[in-house]
DNA sequence: GAACAATGTCAACTATATATGACAAAAAGA
DNA sequence: TCTTTTTGTCATATATAGTTGACATTGTTC
């Protein structure tokens, strides 16, 4: 699992604001929150940047706690 | 620019033995390293495992100090 | 300087990230 | 309740990440 669905509600924003400002469809952010596939480094980048935030911290070892 | 060659070169592999441990051809791992490319998340994610770094160390703002 | 390892690069292929359009269901607001 | 926004999901299409095989070049090491 990643955070971006937890930063991007901390931001305040839809899915779709999110897809529009860093540049892809609103399926692929839906799809990387969900984790149903493997996005791009740039696109990570893009999203960390956007969500006021870095790489570790949104897709580091982020396993919820057991 | 990256930092992979940097990293791998600290832990002083090849290219070729890289791409194996991480299970990609070695033109992937040339292609990142000289910045011709974009990788997936997880073949970042094995990277950073590989080379006993992390993330942010390996692919977040480094540009080289101006 | 011959032999070998490591790297850069090309061309052709396959797998998959991402786009587009659409529809239903859930959530939020009036 | 009705309306609108947001989210999940499907199916089809396109762009590009990653593979495979090959060859030339640049080190190393003997």
């Amino acid at each position: 699992m990643n955070r971006v669905r937890e930063y991007r509600k901390q931001v305040g924003i839809s899915q779709f604001a999110l897809a529009e400002k860093v540049g892809v469809a609103r399926q692929t952010i839906n799809l990387i929150e969900n984790d149903k596939y493997n996005p791009s480094l740039k696109l990570c980048i893009s999203l960390a940047e956007e969500l006021g935030t870095d790489l570790n911290t949104l897709f580091w070892k982020v396993d919820e706690e057991s």
